[in-house]
DNA sequence: CTAACCCATGCCGTACAAAGAGCGTGAAAT
DNA sequence: ATTTCACGCTCTTTGTACGGCATGGGTTAG
């Protein structure tokens, strides 16, 4: 992996930076850590968590939901629930989603054949 | 005005009635009534709360969403406030967005992955 | 030496329930 | 045929348990 792209992906951010960005208190989200097992994040050897991407998505979710939408937290939490039983239909879209990917990425490759013979 | 439709068309129902109708209790029936202006039954000269049939579909509504949907009464008020046309649909057609848009940040998540397992 | 950890406790509002009092009907007593 | 009174339902006011976090203590890593 190049350097460039380690720099600008950041794998992780902390409590903190996640609380700062929805400027909420840390203490909130480690509370909501306890109320939504989807929201247990990685951490590290000395204990910190660990919060990716998707994590911050899943708290995203959760703070529409509860902050937003006015719902209380059981009923935020069977929103969550709800979104897990379709994996099936998940998968197979998922499937059909990485047959389209590839016939892009053969697309592509035609497109700039074509380019380069137009010079 | 004549007898019959004296009979049908003046139909209330007591606090009591309405309680038993949905097993609640009848305090938590005047507690929403001071939190949602939607819920304001007509008085007797006693001062007895008369209910009409509107009047309880009104409360099916707010049980709707309180108690089976799980959102907060704040919540539940902003909902009654965009009183359009079709209150129940528009309801689940929310339900059905919220459903999607947390598919969609789920399948985020997989495609990601999947993206990256790809190389 | 700041920022994170965990844990316990503190705390304030939300969301009702209970308490206390009044009215109206109906049975019993005058 | 009134009076009584008791019972059930209602009323308003006041109390309270829990939900939803915040705060403080004691530690530990970067």
């Amino acid at each position: 992996m190049p350097y460039k792209e380690r720099e600008i992906e950041k794998q992780y951010f902390t409590i903190g930076e996640v609380a700062a960005q929805f400027n909420v208190a840390p203490s909130l989200i480690r509370f909501w850590e306890t109320e939504f097992e989807e929201l247990r994040p990685r951490k590290s050897k000395k204990g910190n968590r660990l919060y990716t991407p998707a994590d911050v998505e899943t708290f995203r979710t959760i703070y529409h939901l509860v902050k937003e939408r006015g719902y209380t937290i059981p009923g935020a939490r069977d929103i969550l629930k709800q979104r897990g039983p379709q994996l099936k239909e998940k998968i197979d879209v998922i499937q059909s989603l990485e047959k389209v990917r590839g016939f892009l990425v053969q697309l592509k490759k035609e497109v700039e054949a074509a380019g380069k013979a137009a010079g």
